[in-house]
DNA sequence: CGATAAGTTGACTCATATCAAGCCCAGTGG
DNA sequence: CCACTGGGCTTGATATGAGTCAACTTATCG
């Protein structure tokens, strides 16, 4: 859905894509038409950044639709990716002023805005949000420890490959393309994304990517369509124990 | 204070020691009343295990004496710590029935659990309780996000000295003994806890504190025992930025 | 058409893993 | 009291996976 449709259209909540998953999901009627009240939208461009780490922040968002990476730095400029903002997802901090991590849009995204200070005195009179983040927030810590063991203990292979398969199962779960057995998808990042996802070098992910497509894991078609034939093998090479992880 | 002490002493939860740092830190006097009828304390020794990944948890706790660790591994054994539990960390996911993460004391431990059912009912009807373990999830998911980027991007040495400076900065914060400059503290993890940690192997563990002990970095007395002349230096050999986090 | 950004591939280096030997020290039992 | 054992740790030699540097290909866009 382009950018400026959403804008338009999702002047009523009730009418919002991310309606019944973001922080809002829990909110019956009446709370929706608080948050109605202090609510704005603003979009980014591809390429873009959101906010700089350190810098003032005074509102907290949901991703409306795109996708947003989360990075952190070191002073050499080493860049480690912390989070991947999907549609639905919550981005700042209530109770803090100032941005944590550095907030880059990698496609065209659209937010949902909150100015913080009367964000904040509606969570205290809308325990729905408060549980509703407690929620989303128990789930990224589960995802940011998933990853932990990726980033610590799996090798370049395994990296990509458990990229690939997290990637193509969240793309199932949304465009329902259960395509029996053969799945099909987009990359959402740059290989320097994926990169700074896994910690490794760009040309690392780019040999990785053509080791896998050279043993058959997976198909590609151009540089960011992937085809795999078997999801199965994919699993098997990205480490996991079979189940690996949860739908997102 | 030992183990026995606490299971005495702590039946009120006014004498607790994690009173204001806990789950229950905003409670009220009548909301810790409730408290009080769910709660029951259970210890550990030292090496033992609390729960496995994947087991049957009815209850949830938090840590009120002794350090804890949380890891994930691979079916070929390979293993990554993703959290530790000091005093006053909350253990378990209300929501969720079973372990996510192998938890195991590696001090003699003490936790103060509540039965799973009725500490969900009572979160409902306490606001307290669920605002007071947001803020603590969103602690945690800014920690694990920190040790994301120690994990995919750190030297060895970086990695080192970073869970030194963690450590005695967390030992300042607690004891006090702000030493003009001169810190000094116990490691509270073995050789292979800390590779488990840091993503690394317990050889490359040894060597490279050893080679910051020769570097006149830190000094050591026996294996555990640390001084630090000068903070700022590793802070630097860190290489976070000047102030690195935040206290613990 | 250049020009620029994204991606691939090769040659070489280097940090960390791996394999192996041995030290230190506390605890145990003869 | 001493030999023995085992866990925690250190150190050395060697192997290897991923990083670095550099050249080249493709695709896109003015």
């Amino acid at each position: 859905m382009p950018a400026e449709d959403i804008q338009q259209l999702s002047l009523h909540c009730s009418d919002c894509p991310i309606r019944h998953r973001a922080v809002c999901a829990r909110c019956e009627s009446t709370e929706l038409d608080r948050l109605e009240e202090i609510k704005y939208y603003r979009s980014f461009e591809a390429g873009q950044t959101v906010i700089w780490s350190g810098d003032k922040m005074d509102f907290v968002a949901s991703v409306v639709s795109g996708i947003a990476t989360l990075t952190q730095t070191l002073e050499d400029g080493r860049t480690q990716m912390v989070g991947l903002l999907l549609p639905s997802d919550f981005v700042g901090r209530p109770g803090r002023d100032s941005a944590a991590y550095n907030i880059t849009a990698t496609t065209d995204i659209v937010m949902c805005c909150f100015r913080k200070k009367p964000f904040e005195e509606l969570m205290l009179r809308t325990p729905h949000i408060g549980q509703r983040l407690l929620e989303m927030t128990l789930d990224e810590l589960d995802a940011a420890r998933e990853w932990m063991l990726l980033l610590g203990r799996k090798t370049a292979r395994e990296k990509i490959a458990s990229l690939l398969a997290i990637v193509a199962r969240r793309d199932a779960a949304i465009q329902l393309r259960v395509a029996q057995g053969q799945l099909a998808f987009d990359l959402p990042l740059t290989r320097e994304a994926m990169a700074d996802y896994l910690g490794l070098t760009l040309e690392t992910v780019s040999r990785q990517i053509s080791a896998l497509k050279r043993d058959g894991v997976i198909e590609l078609e151009g540089k960011r369509h992937v085809t795999v034939p078997d999801f199965d093998r994919l699993l098997c090479e990205a480490g996991d124990d079979s189940d690996g992880g949860f739908l997102v």
